[in-house]
DNA sequence: ACGAGAAGGTTGACGTCTCCACCTCCTCCT
DNA sequence: AGGAGGAGGTGGAGACGTCAACCTTCTCGT
């Protein structure tokens, strides 16, 4: 015979509703914003910070992906997408045959730098300036936490 | 002349980057399996849910949008694809002429009877079983706050 | 050497989400 | 009464994400 499942206790509820609804809402409210007024969308953006950090503007598309946290498939259908709108390039890679790497086009630097200020502030006012320092800290220890138990890498 | 943005802190940072890909993984490991073991996505679970803890099996349209915190055209989709599938039908409102309800078939429900436990399940595994009962609450705050302050509702 | 299998990446199909235009019906002002 | 504007809902276009199949190139054991 089945065992009754453990349902989530109210407090448990609570946290995975919320979190779910947090989420959505910080990533619409402001992926819109980037969207309307940079032209950028919430997948451009992360794309095009990690690729704008790195020296020589350029990152293999497997390390890429690794710094995502994405799968590769995503990556490549992002990185067209992307491509075709001139942020990046594709070049290719000369030690692995197999390989490439993709880079960040001045297009791309341009439109990052513009976006970023706004973006930050933005994350601000939607989310850090309604914590206290406390609970930024247990914010940030919990997601490590979780991403340490559950993540697929290693 | 421009300000310097107040960029995010270190912790902040974290804070900001971790939720985001906490939020990924705990989705879509969760989604995997019930799309896999039970046929229904991410998406099909919180409609059903909804959908099956009401009285009468069935909800006006704009009452489910505003519990699911959807846009209303996602709602819209989302049940056009449903009902399609035989997993919810729709119903006219007398009341109303605009409107119109949506209810939960059979099928339906043994859906969400049979997924329900594994999801709990896998919420479980995958977020509270890693946290202590201290951050589980202070999840659930910081969610509510942020939610309260941004939600668009109201 | 060479073949098997793995690694790096792409692609197509399909489900999902947003934006926007639109339709119908209701409300409310005058 | 009769519009005007709003509310409830739909639908298409296009961006996004996943899955699975696939191609090419590399690696490594024998």
């Amino acid at each position: 015979m089945d065992m009754e499942p453990r349902w989530l206790t109210p407090v448990e509820e609570r946290a995975w509703r919320g979190m779910l609804r947090m989420h959505d809402l910080l990533v619409s409210e402001a992926g819109r914003v980037m969207q309307s007024e940079y032209g950028l969308s919430g997948a451009d953006y992360p794309v095009l910070a990690e690729l704008s950090r790195v020296p020589g503007d350029r990152l293999r598309i497997l390390e890429l992906t690794k710094v995502l946290g994405w799968e590769k498939s995503r990556v490549s259908h992002q990185l067209a997408r992307m491509i075709k709108r001139g942020l990046l390039a594709r070049e290719e890679c000369v030690e692995d045959g197999r390989g490439a790497y993709v880079m960040i086009t001045p297009a791309g630097r341009a439109a990052i730098e513009a976006a970023a200020p706004r973006h930050v502030e933005d994350v601000r006012r939607l989310l850090f300036d309604h914590l206290t320092p406390g609970q930024v800290v247990m914010l940030a220890e919990i997601s490590e936490t979780v991403i340490g138990k559950i993540s697929p890498d290693r």
